[in-house]
DNA sequence: ATGCCGTGGAAACCACGA
């Protein structure tokens, strides 16, 4: 089963890449992210029939997420990140696919540090880490894909002295990553290349995706009944470069 | 160090993103 994660910044104004990378990718499974669209005008029908059923959580301007599946059902088992009813960001949409919970997620971006915004992010993200464990305590295997806005490493920065400030890099953001994976997680792409230099978005201007100044960002993390299951994955690095496409890269990963 | 680009929505600018 191939599952792919996506944030696709507007999923109307980015449908043409959208449909040509589904066309050329054939992900069984699809989580997006910034949808940037009300819950009525997500395109259910062009990708319908471009062959994938879907559930969406959208959101007026910002926010709002989506699963999509091409031949497995979609039974969704949650909408909306528990653990605070006054939260109305359309950020975590769950279902389970094929035998396997998928949690799409696009966590706070968080800047400007401090500031209320970052500190939305901390608390989004200790919300996030007790419902990973909730589902970790069932016998179900998990996948939890989307856009932290985490470079778990330095390794995953092409400049990280620039970056120590910034909301996605901050210690506090970096030991949020590290305690979730702590309960027994495995960021799926570093396990597959432990020592290469992989980015999943690159900023529109300063010519970043021609110059490689990348982010990596986008991970999926599996339960640790998943994480044996891994056979490939990888990031579709070309997509960045398509006409009127995201600032991010679409990301994949294998599994039995 | 920076929103230089890009999207969406409302209003010919603003919020937001990473």
């Amino acid at each position: 089963m191939k599952i792919a994660t996506y944030n696709v910044n507007g999923v109307n104004g980015r449908l043409p890449v959208l449909l040509r990378w589904l066309e050329e990718s054939a992900p069984d499974v699809v989580c997006l992210q910034e949808l940037k669209a009300p819950q009525e005008k997500f395109p259910e029908q062009a990708i319908k029939d471009a062959g994938y059923q879907s559930i969406w959580h959208g959101q007026k301007s910002w926010n709002g997420v989506a699963i999509l599946s091409r031949n497995e059902d979609i039974k969704e088992s949650r909408r909306g990140l528990p653990g605070d009813p006054e939260d109305l960001h359309s950020r975590y949409i769950e279902a389970i696919v094929n035998g396997v919970l998928i949690g799409c997620l696009y966590l706070p971006n968080g800047n400007p540090a401090p500031g209320p915004k970052f500190g939305y992010k901390l608390q989004w993200f200790d919300r996030f880490t007790a419902h990973a464990a909730q589902l970790l305590s069932h016998d179900i295997p998990v996948v939890l894909c989307g856009d932290y806005n985490v470079m778990p490493t330095e390794q995953d920065v092409y400049k990280p002295e620039r970056w120590v400030n910034d909301a996605l890099f901050r210690p506090e953001t970096r030991a949020a990553f590290h305690n979730l994976l702590a309960q027994g997680w495995t960021d799926a792409i570093r396990k597959l290349y432990p020592t290469e230099t992989i980015y999943t978005f690159y900023d529109y201007f300063r010519n970043a995706y021609g110059r490689d100044a990348g982010l990596r960002i986008d991970h999926f993390l599996l339960s640790p009944n998943l994480k044996d299951r891994l056979t490939g994955g990888g990031v579709d690095r070309d997509v960045r470069g398509w006409e009127k496409t995201s600032d991010h890269c679409p990301v994949w990963i294998e599994v039995i």
